[in-house]
DNA sequence: CGATTGACACCAA
DNA sequence: ATTGGTGCCAATC
């Protein structure tokens, strides 16, 4: 598919770039908002999330947490547990709910996001 | 078309 | 530091 297509929907775009994710790591939805240029449509972010289920391939929303590393959509998902767990096998130190290490972890597409030239 | 919602973020008290 | 209220943008009812 042409990933050119990045004018289709607000939402595709977060899509993409949650799948840009690497491995054992995660952002905020105010970080890919403000990528995106929307910069405090956060909540837009969360919002595209709500569908991310529904898309193929599926969306690694949980590598997705809000500003405080707090995964507040895992009750959105099919297993809400699945949530900490995806993150924990991924390295992540999940606590009450919460990325301990966050700050580890974090991921900021505008910095490690390689776009290919 | 108008009002409400939503997996957030930021400011003020 | 913690709690509460407001702001943003788009989608859904």
């Amino acid at each position: 598919m042409n990933y050119s297509e990045n004018s289709k929907d607000f939402f595709q775009l977060v899509y993409q770039v949650c799948r840009e994710i690497p491995y054992g790591r995660a952002t905020s939805y105010g970080t890919i908002a403000k990528y995106l240029g929307s910069g405090r449509s956060s909540r837009m972010v969360g919002w595209a999330m709500n569908n991310a289920h529904q898309q193929n391939p599926p969306v690694p929303a949980h590598r997705v947490v809000n500003r405080n590393g707090q995964l507040t959509g895992k009750m959105h998902f099919a297993n809400p547990m699945e949530m900490e767990t995806l993150l924990k096998m991924e390295g992540i130190t999940v606590e009450k709910d919460q990325i301990t290490n966050f700050k580890k972890v974090f991921w900021d597409p505008s910095i490690e996001l390689d776009l290919e030239a």
